[in-house]
RNA sequence: GGAAGCUUAGCUCAGUUGGGAGAGCAUCUGCCUUACAAGCAGAGGGUCAUAGGUUCGAGCCCUAUAGCUUCCACCA
């Protein structure tokens, strides 16, 4: 093995050889319990980034963690065709090229669109490989995949067939600059600043009429009337009056209507059902006309006279001046509002009405919120539950048509000539009343109406398949919390809807990935971090953990370079390690443990791996791979490597065989239990280093597929590790008070004990330890002091070391009247807490007793540390 | 306007039936001790946001306040 830790050399290798001996794939297997993962699609509309690196290395840790305990692990992966995204990103390219999509028609701009998924589908595929994604590809799946088109188009049937889907004129949400609808979820919303645009509106009669506050005055064209509130007496003698549309030659009612709040602007409203929701219900409630005055992509139409043709912010500006010529604009007030953008092309968005598909939701919702009250389907955290709901119980319709062409076509075709319409699992080409040429709707769906049949499309529904039958519902839905309202939401109520069972039994949430400052990470800020360049400069496993670590359910997590060094350290920590221990037992035949001597060293570390496996364990059922990984940290780290591997070196540079075969045997076993606690997150390294243990103690052919560790596997030693601690704790200070007095670490020195209870038989171990670790020459037990030495008081006994003229006697006494006040301050303590009755009578007798110890052994360590102070002042008199 | 989360060492964060505050990084000191200087040993550093309450006992439970973050709604 190489002194330095070097992913480049074996991850390729070793995934190329998991995908050969398709150590990924899942079949139907009655003798194993399933458990499923659906990879949640990413957009073809590039690479991945960093927060596609958070979510697949959660799902990659808790896959490889069931596969190892046993379970008919299915992760499927697969791409998402992103309708809207990925055409802007096209028509972004055409623009470059020079080429509309208008030029290109509808079957060239396809076929564009495939070569494009063609592409950058690869190319993610690409990337789940270098992150070490053990997902089954032969099943890797495409929301525009023949089979999951099928399955489209059967729910849009279904759903039509019940009456849930229909097409009308609604509010919608227009994209001028995607030209297309979008669905309420799509909008964010913003804080600007704009202006608030007084205007007259003149009566009819030559009355002064009212004034109108609107932060839109380009839609003034397509007003139908002003509101005003019921109660509002100011306006109370104008309601049923006409007043004079400005700029227009038309008049227009004021009407009464609650919507309105008096309190708020002039208290007069101007009403346009065409281009504001709320406008478009007022509309209804007066019987309002509706008059559209903008097209798809926000210019003024050739309802709009002079205007038409102008674009709506050109168009706002020439209306405002002409407002002002005529002397009906009464005032600019400027004013901030919310400006409702679009979530892909950041546009303005234009309410407008239009006709549209729609989803009713109401029935549909009511499923997928009582599964989730019902705690039936759970979220991880609880917290998230409440998001859900609420958006579900206020859900609207479902707008599902867009005017793109990337993406499933509505499955709709209408007869010109009979009037008929028609909903198909297959495609028309003639009327089935009059036999004349149909033609198909021209719009495509939502891109979440495919996502939304994720679970259950990819394992061949509308077909009842084996595949279905065994491995849905799914185990858990791992995502971000930004996504839960576009798809979560969606698939619940489709499984519901269609498989009459939840998608998934739990839906955990994790956060997003910020940088040190804990801003969102952009390319437009410049901190994006490309994870393909992190797996380059430092290996894949490194940026797993790195993610992996921060992550607790729900939290965002901070990913920084001082994180990653650190993780890389471990890595090469881990390397070092398993190379001490691969060299030292080569030749050498390793046992079970369970069937030799074992030192009391062996006999800690066995205990302290026990109780790793068993939080690790319990860490990953819970789906808390960031704990699982800081505690397989500190157990390597802090107890493997910093003590363990440096306490078998007496066994290991002894010249008694078997207790150096012994130790090698646990040393060996130790390292492969970590290397299988640890592989679930980082893969590559457990794996290389697996494949070099001695054949003895590999137990698969590879790390990956071989059983996780179990706590039950080892007898617990408790009595003689707590010997072990004993030790473990003189040599910490021994360690300290020769750093203390400034005694030089070449500088070796006798190590008296006069020992505790706590060692019995075994100071002579003990003495190997304590030489070996705390820089002893040699070891002796001795009943008295011996002079000038320096004394340590430690949980294994007196111990002194022969310091000489090292001793500073004032510096002594200063630091064991430290301890000495310590020890007092102790004991106060404990006998406060006895001499409180309710304390003694309330807590439990575990604890009583406890403090009980305690007023024992500081007494005597209280008696002890005079008595030294005492020698001390005496020798130094002297 | 509604809701949720966060506030613990200089920084990033752990702390799960309430029983003496932890890690990493940073800082300081000393070490090339034959796995690792991407390392080892030692040290300093915290009225656990503030104010109350419950309890024998609160970082943890309850109430209020402040600051930060996010989500939802969208009053022209």
């Amino acid at each position: 093995m190489d002194t330095t830790f070097d992913p480049k050399r074996f991850e390729k290798r070793l995934y190329k050889k998991w995908t050969d001996n398709k150590y990924f794939s899942a079949k139907v297997n009655k003798e194993k319990k399933p458990f499923t993962i659906m990879m949640p699609p990413p957009n073809i509309t590039g690479q991945l980034h960093i927060g596609h690196a958070l979510t697949m290395t959660v799902q990659d840790s808790i896959v490889r963690y069931k596969r190892m305990k046993g379970y008919e692990t299915l992760w499927l992966p697969g791409t998402d065709h992103a309708s809207i995204a990925t055409e802007v990103k096209i028509i972004d390219k055409l623009t470059e090229e020079g080429v509309t999509k208008e030029e290109l028609g509808r079957d060239g701009f396809l076929k564009r669109a495939f070569e494009w998924k063609a592409q950058y589908g690869g190319r993610i595929v690409e990337q789940l490989k270098y992150l070490g994604s053990s997902c089954d590809w032969d099943r890797l799946a495409f929301t525009m995949d023949d089979n999951l088109s099928r399955a489209v188009k059967e729910t849009f049937v279904r759903y039509y067939e019940k009456g849930w889907i229909y097409h009308g004129a609604r509010i919608i949400n227009q994209c001028p600059g995607c030209k297309t609808a979008i669905s309420d979820a799509e909008v964010e919303y913003e804080t600007e600043e704009g202006f608030f645009w007084h205007i007259r509106y003149p009566e009819e009669n030559g009355g002064e009429g009212v004034v109108v506050a609107t932060t839109r005055p380009e839609t003034l064209l397509g007003d139908m009337a002003v509101a005003v509130h019921p109660t509002d007496k100011r306006y109370a003698s104008l309601v049923g009056k006409r007043l004079v549309l400005p700029l227009t030659d038309r008049t227009i009612p004021v009407v009464a209507d609650e919507y309105v709040d008096s309190s708020f602007g002039t208290g007069a409203v101007k009403i346009t059902p065409a281009h504001d929701p709320n406008d478009f219900e007022v509309g209804l409630r007066h019987n309002l006309e509706i008059m559209r005055v903008m097209d798809d992509s926000g210019h003024m139409n050739e309802l709009a006279g002079k205007y038409a043709g102008m674009d709506r912010y050109e168009a706002r500006k020439a209306m405002v001046a002409d407002l002002e010529a005529l002397g009906l604009l009464v005032k600019i007030e400027p004013h901030t509002h919310n400006v409702g953008h679009c979530h892909r092309c950041h546009s303005a968005i234009e309410p407008i009405v239009s006709k549209q598909w729609f989803v009713k939701m109401k029935e549909l919702a009511q499923p997928a919120i009582d599964v989730v009250k019902s705690r039936e389907l759970r979220y991880i955290p609880k917290r998230f539950e409440k998001n859900y709901l609420y958006w579900m119980e206020n859900i609207r319709d479902w707008c599902i048509s867009r005017q793109l062409w990337w993406g499933h076509r509505i499955p709709v075709f209408y007869c010109d000539d009979c009037g008929g319409e028609f909903v198909s699992r297959d495609d028309l080409k003639v009327c089935p009343t009059c036999g004349k040429p149909v033609r198909q709707d021209e719009d495509v769906l939502d891109t979440w109406f495919s996502s939304a049949l994720w679970p259950f499309s990819t394992l061949g529904w509308p077909d009842k398949t084996p595949d279905l039958e065994y491995f849905y519902p799914t185990d858990v839905l791992v995502t971000a919390y930004d996504i839960i309202t576009f798809w979560v939401a969606r698939m619940i109520y489709s499984g519901l809807e269609f498989m009459g069972e939840k998608p998934f039994k739990d839906v955990l949430i994790h956060g997003l990935v910020r940088d040190e400052l804990g801003r969102k990470l952009s390319k437009s800020l410049g901190n994006g971090i490309d994870p393909l360049e992190v797996i380059d400069k430092v290996g894949a496993d490194v940026l797993r953990i790195s993610l992996v670590s921060g992550v607790s359910a729900g939290g965002d997590i901070k990913y920084s370079d001082k994180k990653q060094e650190g993780y890389r350290n471990f890595m090469n920590k881990i390397w070092n390690a398993s190379r001490f221990v691969l060299m030292n037992a080569e030749g050498v035949d390793i046992l079970p443990i369970e069937k030799v001597k074992l030192t009391l060293a062996d006999k800690w570390i066995i205990t302290r791996l026990n109780s790793a496996i068993s939080d690790v364990t319990k860490y990953m059922e819970r789906y808390e791979v960031g704990l699982a990984a800081n505690r397989i940290y500190d157990f390597v780290w802090s107890e493997f490597c910093d003590w363990y591997v440096e306490l078998s070196k007496v066994s290991l540079y002894s010249s008694d065989e078997k207790k150096r075969q012994a130790t090698l045997s646990v040393l060996t076993r130790v390292l492969r239990d970590i290397l299988k606690l640890a592989h679930p997150i980082i893969p590559f390294i457990t794996a290389e280093i697996y494949d070099s243990l001695p054949e003895e103690v590999r137990d698969a052919e590879d790390v990956m597929i071989s059983d996780y560790p179990s706590a039950k596997a080892l007898k617990n030693r408790r009595v003689d590790a707590r010997k072990m601690e004993a030790i473990m704790d003189a040599i910490k200070r021994v360690r300290a008070i020769r750093a203390e007095m400034g005694v030089k670490p070449s500088r070796r020195t006798s190590i008296y004990l006069k020992p505790s209870d706590i060692i019995g038989k075994r100071t002579k171990e003990a003495g190997e330890y304590l030489v070996k670790l705390a820089s002893g020459s040699d070891f002796a037990v001795v009943t008295d002091k011996p002079s000038d030495c320096a004394t340590v008081v430690t949980a294994l006994g007196e111990i002194y070391l022969p310091l000489g003229e090292l001793v500073d006697y004032e510096k002594e006494i200063a630091r064991l009247g430290g301890e000495l006040k310590t020890a007092r301050d102790e004991l106060a303590r404990a006998q406060g807490k006895l001499a409180n009755e309710k304390f003694v009578s309330k807590a439990p007798k575990a604890l009583v007793d406890a403090e009980k110890e305690k007023v024992e052994k500081y007494s005597e360590r209280i008696a002890l540390l005079e008595d030294k102070i005492a020698e001390m002042q005496k020798a130094s008199a002297n």
